[in-house]
RNA sequence: GCCGGCGUGGCGGAACUGGCAGACGCGCUGGACUCAAAAUCCAGUACUCGCAAGAGUGUGUGGGUUCGAGCCCCUCCGCCGGUACCA
């Protein structure tokens, strides 16, 4: 038997407790309504970030948040929450697809196989989710919702006017196609030939998709489009009131890319001296429109440049000029993103032969085209400063442009009004006249006759008052942020429930949900941009004069929404029940059960939503922007109860190889859970996830620390377990029903709340110290007194949930005390009173440095401890010959002895 | 470049609110048990000097504030993550 290699029978007591739970459902929370909700408890809504089932299975880095939430979850319902823990599968995507298309093996098959294998995995490491509540974001029973919050976008618009999504029947535009929050758009999308489809913004890396990392193009299609632009402002705002981590709340933010300034009309110079090929040009005198975050620089352009896909540029540029521009914009078109982002590339860029009109002083200013405007951010178009802006300066030398300073370093009038005391020293430590390059900081405004002398924030607010005064410009916001791409050429996705008549696309009606793809047995791209939907020549007929859209929709659709459904996942008339919804992503009760400390109590009254969201940061501005989004939307429907889905956020760090390198199959450094918990067991598995370090640090795997803390567990097992003569394990004989000595007492109850604070701060590797500190503390004692022992199960079960389930009921066969499961047990609650001690021991320093520790009485007065420490040996020592300054004392802590 | 995070023994990491640096675990050394090994238990383990008692040094670098700094402020260096011609 190998039974005798293992430290404990972990083998034969986990599958006895995962089958129990499996058939008790012990971890099932009922909804308000059911039969058998308690009312009278605050809930607790606990989320971890649903997985994606690939086919290699679960990795080790998967259970390290889950196992973090597990333990919370175990812990709210011993407090006496109502705990809401689900777990599903984010199933649609490309994996799948492109394992289908290599095997021919359809992608439903693969999902439900990689599924059950998933499952099995979370199961046999104890997880306590409620499985009745299990999703599957490709189940139609799922999908028909996210088809029909998708409708909900389609039917309506962003009002301006409220600063909300609303029903389109308050538009009274007379398009609706313009404003609809999803729409179609013929735009320059990011199409990754190698994938067949197009990619969102946030799905490109550096020139190449994220996944699989292929070069991604820039072409022009007409692709489904989600207006997430229009909630700009509020997914920043709505960043403030999260307890998120700071990191993750300055990526979005940075996504988001908000900039103010002004948007400052050109007009291009005289048709008639520019002998403009164009006839309609020469009609109409062409405007171009700036954005720039500085219009207190306007005095300083010295040319203009457009990005060369603006279409204004063929209306302005000359005769002369033409074939050369479209050289240009040729070779700017067949670069890809990657080359044309390349930062080390020097400037190129070519004159139009066009001039514009500087609004403030009348002057003539070329008109060039450079790839270095982009034409998807402001207008496309750009005014070039070089004095003050690198990129314009490093163009305006590679084509002698001529450059013009506007701005000097240091204070103008504005800023010398709000500070009397004249400037700064550091405002000198730049002297504009002997720097060479660009000075792009804030200063005063010279040589612009309307703002000279003002401050930077003056003559921004001066002139663009003065531009808006005579219609040349105003005043404008700018984000980064671009419209989501919605559409993808992928088989293995919702479909839209959209047709399409007579050229214009029409919403199918909520009855005809789901609509389920087709079924196929060819799911290549085309390659050609075409979906692979429209291989199925039956499935797209809707009926004689309408066809179905082909394109679905992109993985993150499922995810957007999957934490409403888990609030009441068979629902099959509503997304998500109205009571259900209110009840778990509502208010947070104000009031929990009692002995509660402060600082808990303080965390109990955040505003509600997911109480607590764990999951990488790898989403950050995928998943939780978009689902914030969507949120919004819902929000702003009426659908939902709350402006924001997740209140508290926390990254787990990535798990390291044991060599410290990422994971990775070609490193050959990747640990898989099946082979720890095979020969260390679940809960060693679990305690050792935890016990590495702090969750959301990066940290590397240690086989070795494993079998530390699965020695931790055996000391555990061998407190209250012996093995009798014959071989098999009884209850040791040191186990008796006896009170604890005051030593003991005392360590037990600082575990208790050293364990009980960790948890709520999520600082689980030194919870499991205290604990290993307790059990040392009992390994030593001769007698094991039961109620310590039952406190340490107690407070050990959320970690270690099948070790303690099993030494609790043996314990509750043998002797008097409660019985039943130890998971319905109430959490223990320490004795202050245990904790104080008659005798502490305090420091002694002179200067700083301990010279001895002596123990006095506590809370022993200042002047009787000063008094101690100036009588000590070994203080006298240190001061001898020197003179006492002072005594510093801190009670029941330090003397210091200050001597010179 | 910009934004965010992090630098503590041989290793993973502790240190509450500025008050004994190195808890707990790994590893290592020695011992007990054993014919022997494994397992288990006990003791030691930051560094330098010393037989020892002890002394000195020490939290990436340099400075500052303080009776007292791993923790606060400034400088620099290194690492990790994100982002990048965003006007």
């Amino acid at each position: 038997m190998n039974d005798r290699r293992k430290p404990y029978p972990f083998d034969l007591i986990e599958p006895k407790w995962q089958s129990i739970w499996n058939e008790r459902q012990p971890f099932h929370a009922p909804n308000p309504g059911d039969p058998d909700f308690d009312p009278t408890r605050p809930k607790f809504y606990i989320l971890d970030m649903y997985p994606y089932p690939s086919g290699t299975g679960l990795h080790v880095g998967h259970p390290e948040g889950y196992t973090a939430t597990d333990i919370v979850a175990r812990y709210k319902r011993m407090r006496g929450f109502n705990v809401l823990h689900p777990m599903g599968w984010d199933a649609f995507g490309l994996p799948a697809e492109q394992y289908a298309i290599k095997t021919g093996q359809h992608p439903a098959i693969t999902t439900r196989e990689n599924v059950a294998k998933f499952k099995s995995q979370l199961q046999r490491i104890g997880f306590s989710y409620d499985w009745q509540r299990e999703i599957n974001t490709t189940d139609p029973a799922y999908f028909k919702w996210t088809q029909w919050i998708f409708l909900q976008l389609y039917h309506s618009w962003f009002n301006l006017e409220t600063n909300k999504a609303e029903p389109l029947a308050t538009y009274a535009g007379p398009d609706a196609d313009v404003v609809r929050l999803a729409f179609v758009a013929e735009v320059p999308v990011n199409w990754c030939p190698e994938l067949g489809t197009v990619l969102a913004n946030e799905e490109v890396i550096d020139g190449k998709s994220e996944v699989g990392g292929f070069p991604v193009v820039r072409r022009p299609m007409r692709q489904w489009m989600l207006r997430i632009t229009a909630f700009a402002e509020r997914l920043i705002d709505g960043l403030e009131g999260l307890d998120w981590p700071e990191g993750i709340k300055a990526l979005q933010r940075n996504w988001i890319g908000k900039s103010e300034g002004a948007e400052v009309r050109f007009k291009v110079a005289q048709v008639s001296d520019l002998r403009i090929v164009d006839e309609r040009a020469s009609e109409t005198r062409a405007t171009i429109t700036v954005f720039t975050t500085r219009p207190d620089t306007l005095y300083g352009a010295t040319y203009m440049v457009l990005a060369p896909e603006n279409p204004l540029v063929d209306q302005i540029t000359t005769l002369a000029q033409r074939s050369a521009v479209e050289n240009y914009r040729t070779q700017v078109a067949s670069k890809s993103d990657l080359e044309r982002t390349d930062l080390s590339k020097e400037k190129s860029g070519l004159f139009t032969g066009a001039f514009a009109i500087n609004p403030v002083n009348d002057e003539s200013i070329p008109i060039w085209i450079a790839d270095y405007v982009l034409m998807n951010y402001g207008t496309g178009a750009i005014m070039g400063v070089p004095a003050h802006d690198e990129r314009d300066y490093e163009f305006a030398q590679k084509f002698d442009l001529p450059i013009r300073r506007v701005i000097t370093p240091g204070c103008g009038i504005g800023l010398q009004l709000m500070n009397p005391h004249g400037p700064k020293k550091d405002d000198h430590r730049q002297d504009a006249d002997a720097t060479p390059g660009p000075f792009t900081g804030e200063g005063v405004a010279i040589n612009s006759p309307l703002i000279d002398g003002l401050s930077t924030a003056a003559a921004k607010e001066k002139i663009t008052a003065w531009l808006e005064r005579r219609g040349l410009g105003r005043k404008t916001i700018n984000y980064k942020l671009r419209d989501w791409l919605f559409s993808r050429q992928r088989y293995w996705g919702e479909p839209f429930p959209i047709i399409w008549r007579d050229g214009k696309h029409e919403a199918l009606p909520e009855s005809a949900l789901p609509i389920k793809p087709p079924t196929l047995d060819d799911f290549k791209p085309t390659g050609t941009g075409e979906p692979p939907l429209a291989k199925a020549k039956e499935w797209i007929r809707y009926s004689e004069d309408a066809v179905r859209e082909t394109n679905t929709m992109p993985q993150w659709a499922g995810s957007c929404w999957y934490y409403l459904r888990f609030c009441d996942p068979q629902n099959d008339e509503r997304f998500v029940g109205v009571e259900a919804e209110r009840y778990w992503m509502g208010h947070v009760a104000s009031t929990g059960p009692s002995g509660v400390s402060g600082a808990l109590r303080q965390a109990r009254t955040k505003p509600g939503g997911v109480d607590l969201y764990v999951g990488g940061t790898e989403h950050a501005v995928l998943h939780l922007l978009y689902a914030r989004f969507w949120h919004k939307v819902l929000f702003d429907l009426g659908y939902v109860s709350k402006p924001e889905p997740f209140q508290r956020l926390v990254n787990q760090g990535i798990i390291l190889g044991e060599d410290g390198q990422k994971m990775s199959k070609s490193r050959g450094n990747v640990v898989s859970p099946d082979d720890v918990i095979e020969q260390y067991g679940a809960d060693a598995f679990r305690c050792y996830e935890m016990f590495m370090g702090p969750l959301e640090q990066m940290k590397p795997w240690s086989m070795k620390g494993v079998e530390g803390v699965s020695r931790f567990l055996a000391r555990v097992w061998r407190l209250l377990m012996e093995e009798s003569q014959a071989g098999n394990w009884v209850l040791a004989a040191g186990v008796q029903a006896s009170e604890p000595e005051k030593p003991l007492l005392r360590v037990l109850h600082a575990t208790i709340k050293k364990v009980t604070e960790d948890i709520e701060a999520l600082s689980f590797n030194t919870a499991i110290s205290q604990m290993m500190i307790l059990v040392n503390a009992l390994t030593n004692a001769p007698v094991k007194p039961i109620p310590a022992l039952r406190t340490l199960l107690l407070l050990l079960n959320p970690f270690a949930p099948h070790l303690t389930s099993e030494l609790w009921q043996t314990l509750g066969r043998s002797f008097a005390g409660p019985r039943g499961d130890i998971a319905e047990k109430a959490w223990p609650e320490y004795e202050p009173a245990f904790l104080i001690e008659n005798e502490i021991e305090i420091v002694l320093q002179v200067n700083g440095k301990v010279r001895d520790r002596v123990r006095v009485e506590l809370n022993a007065t200042d002047a009787a401890l000063e008094s101690t420490a100036l009588a000590n040996q070994r203080v006298r020592e240190s001061t001898e010959g020197k003179q006492i300054r002072k005594v510093i004392v801190i009670a029941n802590k330090l003397v210091n002895v200050v001597a010179a």
